[in-house]
DNA sequence: GCCAACGTTGGC
DNA sequence: GCCAACGTTGGC
């Protein structure tokens, strides 16, 4: 087994489940997380992931919105094509193959729930206080959870 | 650098 | 569909 000697650290990324799921995760097994056009949430991914660190798959924009799962990271910080594809809804012109403005991951499927842990479970345990998703007005689609935090969530799911 | 206007996120 | 919260943009 790999351990990073500074330490695995622990997420939760966000993705709503009609564009993208954790099933479709499961089904293709490993996905560039692509889109992501926030500096806050580019940064965790282009300064702090490291291949192998795992992250809670929840489910926005979602009825209910909730935790489904496990990913883990699978890649090194790469930039996204999508902010260099006219096409695309990610297209940037303002971002250069020079310098990049958006990176991503690749994250890969490590399991499913057998129950999803629901936003409102979240917030009813009192042991998750304290975790960013839950605190008000965080829109952020990537952010940090701690180990113990973590552990408790994947325990409820199952 | 300030800040108003505007756009987006995401729960409800 | 509503709207609170927050991020970004752009005029000055």
């Amino acid at each position: 087994m790999v351990v990073a000697s500074r330490g695995m650290k622990h997420w939760l990324i966000k993705s709503e489940p009609d564009v993208f799921s954790i099933s479709d995760l499961k089904k293709v097994k490993q996905e560039p997380w692509s889109g992501v056009r926030n500096y806050q949430a580019r940064n965790f991914m282009w300064r702090d992931m490291r291949i192998g660190d795992l992250a809670l798959f929840y489910h926005s924009n979602a009825t209910p919105p909730g935790v489904v799962g496990v990913a883990k990271v699978a890649s090194e910080p790469y930039p996204d094509p999508t902010q260099w594809d006219p096409a695309s809804e990610y297209f940037d012109e303002k971002s250069t193959e020079a310098k990049p403005r958006w990176w991503l991951v690749d994250f890969a499927f490590v399991k499913e729930f057998s129950q999803m842990v629901t936003l409102e479970a979240l917030r009813q345990e009192p042991k998750l206080e304290g975790m960013v998703v839950l605190q008000k007005g965080t829109r952020l689609s990537i952010t940090p959870v701690v180990k113990k935090h973590f552990d408790l969530v994947v325990k409820l799911g199952r």
